[in-house]
DNA sequence: CGGAATCCTCTTCGATACTG
DNA sequence: CAGTATCGAAGAGGATTCCG
């Protein structure tokens, strides 16, 4: 059957494509990059994928080395998908994609899906331009009530669905809803207009100045 | 007639790709970073597209507000495509998946093709990691004859082809064929053996040593 | 001759139903 | 819960024809 369809160029960004190129195939890995999930929650993070597809584009990640299947430690114990250090090397495709596709967005179109874990993307796509600068810190952000657990330094960002709950001591707890950190990180709502309207909040302090410093940090512009 | 497919999703990765996501879209981004093409030139340098696909892609992208139609100055004076700034602003996404896929190159595979700008757009790629450094010159690329003016500064770097002759005054002329090219730009072949192979070479003067480190820049490695 | 619209075949996608 | 099987619909690929 199907000989894997190719470009047939012997050039890095068709090679690439030849790989993850095909539709729903870098949605598969955006999942992923905020931590392993099991099949099921990969077709609820993907709606309208149908589940022959899904399970063929992980076949063929896995037979790429992107993606790999694993356990979760017990109680849970269920059998997970998660990225290779492959898999995660392309992160930089993800964060370039979703910095241009920001500039695209508006307000959700009717119809349109909504997962806190595609905000948490879309935020750790933003912070990974300010941590080329040197910035670092760790943060909670709580999307529509699910935790990540931010991590921003070493020149890049990184954020993951905290299923365990507790992040250790971070520097701030940032909450909020899934469409308002998406208008923040696509520059569609200010900071300010943003922590005054109370779109965006600090949980468990009062901390105003912070939430603003961090939510400038977002959108790139350096705070005073 | 074709509703424009959408993954129906408000997330910035998701929406990107909704507009430059799908089959030979950002190929023919790639052909078009360059500089400004013909119609017969996209097809010439996307083999097996199809015109009626290409054609509707051009469409698409022109409707996007990533390219736009343009006249070429005297004595040209054909109608071109050519990317506008929003398009431009897709370089990072091309230089990312460069990156990737130049882990995935080996030799041509079999029936293979290879196009000196393809090379040209992998070495300009390679060359943004460096130019995020602050290195900063002027070179002339000549792939398998044809010459490209790139350009590496102020964190980006700008490579196009160079139809109008020649560069003025640039730091160094490199010239080799499109695959050795690639080969060094994706880390297969070493700059040390890219130079003294003959793979790669400074043309116009003896200065190897120049080469070397430019070679050597073009991988990422540090020269002495 | 460059720039496309048309036709036809083949593959892939998408939704539902079905099985280990 | 984790996938496989099936089938109509949509998209890709190639050749040919049309327009200027």
């Amino acid at each position: 059957m199907g000989e894997k369809r190719s470009y047939g160029q012997h050039c890095t960004v068709a090679r690439a494509l030849d790989v993850v190129g095909e539709r729903w195939t870098l949605l598969v890995v955006r999942e992923l990059s905020t931590g392993p999930k099991r099949y099921k929650d990969l077709l609820g993070g993907l709606p309208g994928i149908g589940t022959n597809l899904l399970a063929n584009r992980l076949k063929s990640l896995a037979g790429e080395g992107i993606v790999s299947r694993g356990t979760l430690p017990p109680p849970a114990g269920s059998s997970v998908y998660e990225l290779t250090s492959l898999g995660r090397s392309l992160e930089p495709v993800i964060v370039e994609l979703s910095r241009w596709g920001a500039g695209l967005m508006d307000t959700p179109r009717e119809g349109d899906d909504l997962r806190p874990g595609w905000a948490a993307v879309a935020v750790r796509s933003a912070m990974a331009r300010e941590a080329a600068g040197g910035c670092s810190g760790t943060y909670e952000l709580r999307i529509d009530g699910v935790a990540f657990h931010l991590r921003v330094g070493d020149g890049q960002a990184d954020c993951v669905e905290a299923w365990q709950g507790s992040t250790p001591a971070p520097d701030l707890v940032v909450a909020g809803d899934a469409e308002s950190f998406v208008a923040v990180a696509s520059g569609k709502l200010s900071p300010e207009e943003a922590v005054e309207s109370g779109a965006l909040w600090a949980e468990g302090q009062e901390d105003q100045a912070a939430l603003l410093a961090w939510c400038k940090r977002l959108v790139g512009r350096t705070a005073a």
